[in-house]
DNA sequence: GATGTCTGCCCC
DNA sequence: ATTCTGC
DNA sequence: GCAGAATGGGCAGACATC
């Protein structure tokens, strides 16, 4: 991170002034209004602040590489009630009305009439001394380490001169947004505010991850910079995205007629990234996991290339070397703590897919088909992802059946000729997998929402029905599916139909069941009939049935014996 | 050592 | 995952 | 029609507390 000790007086950027930024943008919903805005606001910075106000404008600490503070609503939120000198219940009355922490944090810091506010002692915070307060709380860790972060997250708090910056203390504390304005929309204000092209300061942000450093490229080298742009090792490069298919035949038509189909593992999509002996892989959201994978490492190590990035996929391996549950591979994922004894009872493996960087060249412009064979040629064809290149429907079909018999997800359909495009747009991958069946579940209880949700019970307890104790048991909680319409008629009915409330959550008569899909049952450790739903999302609302018709956990034990047994016969 | 709380982010 | 909204 | 933004679940691991 590079910070010059001085700027100029009148340069410095205040903490207060990106606060009232935010409130402006947050008080329109116009797209470009909120661009020439922020681009106005970044045009004249001094460029180290110019770095960090890009991110905290859109909510962000830290490129995404580094850790985290590791203080989330818990430890936020009792700070504030310390400094200000609430209670619980009556910042928790507060947060109710609103659904947004930081706007009650702010509402609780006005309340007692700003008095710590006022007696603030050492001036004005400025963006940097923010930046340099939450750094010190992210380096906080082991032993003790928690009191330390609140400790050091009060002492911020008690700088704050005015509720508003309080507001956006929080806000950037828990990542919480909420104005509508996130990267997509940094990068035309940037490209705005220096007068540059447009996609290529995208194209910048997509090979360095990092709004921050796409911001001061642009204001220090302008086009030429930004063209100029390459891949850094060891700064994660954004992952491509694959958008979902209705079915194999309409991905191989979407795709021209011919496709490269490569078989989808249930495992972890990993960046790695190589200079010689130095390995180093990301997660997709580019957490650093390298020391929790260190057969990974090994195997990346063994490559024979100077220097290398390539993306893939790790999975776990039960004993006979069969796909394993992903719960077991996130056993191994982000551990910190006896890493080398999982190694023998999790072992993982690493697939390759795809080559993005090789000894100093960026490959990402170059055809699928192209890097295909450039992985190819770098690494051996046993580790890298299963792949069916054809025009033919019948034998991706059967390509398709066979990969799902193994145990895996599905396919993922690739355009030949598509670059490698980071990030959202441009989807030339297309995901295949089963529609799953569903469930009728009954709802027993409901929690109220967050931000525009707040007042709407949007988040529902999904149960089934047990005939052995004659009892309604919850097997899932979900949020997604409904429309605001159909989430408004289900708040009331819910209300009408109540027996307790306690906190957040309402308790209600099983009386409403609703349709709910999902990707998988798994062992669920949390709830009492130790199944739960991964990924449950709503179909529709199911007037015609009656709570005594819902599914029954004997169904889903059966699916989940299924899902095992797939497994176990994958040959 | 066992249990509980909190946090972040794998997969959607 | 889903839905809503600006453009 | 599209991209962007906002909504949220279950879970394992790290730290805290008994």
């Amino acid at each position: 991170m590079l910070i010059l000790p001085i700027v100029g007086g009148s340069l410095i950027m205040l903490f207060v002034d990106v606060c009232r930024l935010c409130d402006e943008i947050e008080a329109i919903s116009s797209r470009s209004s909120m661009i020439s805005l922020v681009s106005n606001f970044i045009k004249n910075l001094e460029v180290n602040d110019l770095e960090l106000a890009v991110r905290f404008i859109i909510g962000e600490l830290f490129p995404p590489w580094e850790p985290e503070i590791g203080l989330g609503a818990s430890g936020v939120i009792g700070c504030v009630i310390k400094v200000f000198s609430s209670s619980k219940s009556e910042f928790f009355k507060v947060f109710k009305s609103t659904g947004d922490l930081g706007l009650a944090s702010m509402r609780i810091a006005e309340k007692i009439g700003c008095i710590p506010l006022l007696t603030a002692s050492e001036g004005d915070l400025t963006i940097k001394d923010v930046y340099e307060g939450f750094k010190s709380i992210a380096r906080a860790s082991g032993e003790g380490s928690r009191r330390k972060k609140i400790r050091l997250f009060h002492g911020l708090l008690l700088r704050a001169r005015r509720p508003v910056e309080v507001k956006y203390l929080v806000k950037l504390a828990l990542g919480e947004r909420r104005h509508g304005f996130s990267e997509g929309l940094m990068e035309e204000a940037i490209a705005d505010a220096f007068n540059l092209p447009y996609e290529l300061v995208r194209r910048a942000h997509m090979l360095t991850s990092d709004l921050g450093l796409t911001a001061r490229i642009a204001k220090l080298k302008g086009v030429e910079g930004l063209r100029r742009q390459r891949i850094v090792l060891f700064h994660p490069v954004k992952p491509m995205l694959a958008e979902k298919a209705n079915d194999l035949l309409s991905a191989l038509r979407e795709l021209g007629g011919r496709a490269s189909f490569e078989i989808k593992v249930d495992g972890a999509r990993v960046q790695v990234h190589k200079l010689n002996d130095k390995v180093k892989i990301f997660s997709r959201r580019a957490t650093d996991v390298t020391t929790s994978l260190p057969e990974v490492v090994e195997v990346v190590k063994r490559v024979a290339a100077e220097s290398a990035v390539f993306e893939g996929e790790v999975i776990a391996l039960t004993s006979n070397g069969k796909p394993a549950p992903f719960q077991l591979l996130m056993r191994r994922f982000r551990r910190q703590r006896s890493v080398s004894e999982l190694v023998s009872k999790i072992p993982l493996k690493l697939y390759f897919f795809d080559i993005l960087y090789l000894n100093g060249e960026t490959l990402i412009d170059k055809p699928y088909i192209e890097r295909r064979k450039i992985l190819r040629s770098v690494v051996s064809e046993d580790v890298i992802i299963e792949t069916l290149i054809t025009s033919k429907y019948e034998e991706a079909q059967t390509f398709y059946e066979k990969a799902l018999k193994d145990g895996h997800e599905g396919l993922i359909a690739k355009d030949l000729e598509s670059p490698y495009t980071p990030g959202v747009r441009g989807k030339k991958w297309l995901k295949i997998k089963p529609v799953f069946n569903t469930l009728d579940l009954v709802v027993i209880a409901a929690e109220y929402g967050h931000g525009y949700r707040a007042s709407m019970l949007s988040d529902l307890y999904l149960a089934a029905y047990n005939p052995e104790n004659n009892e309604f048991e919850v097997v899932g909680k979900c949020f997604t599916g409904l429309t605001d319409e159909e989430l408004i008629w289900i708040t009331k009915r819910l209300k009408e139909v109540a027996i307790k409330e306690e906190g957040r959550v309402v308790y209600v008569e099983p009386k409403i069941v609703v349709e709910v899909a999902f990707d998988e049952v798994q062992k669920s450790p949390h709830y009492k009939s130790g199944l739960a739903l991964r990924f449950p999302r709503i179909i529709r609302i199911r007037d015609d049935k009656s709570p005594l018709e819902v599914d029954t956990i004997q169904t889903l034990s059966k699916i989940f014996e299924e899902q095992r047994g797939r497994r176990k016969e994958a040959t």
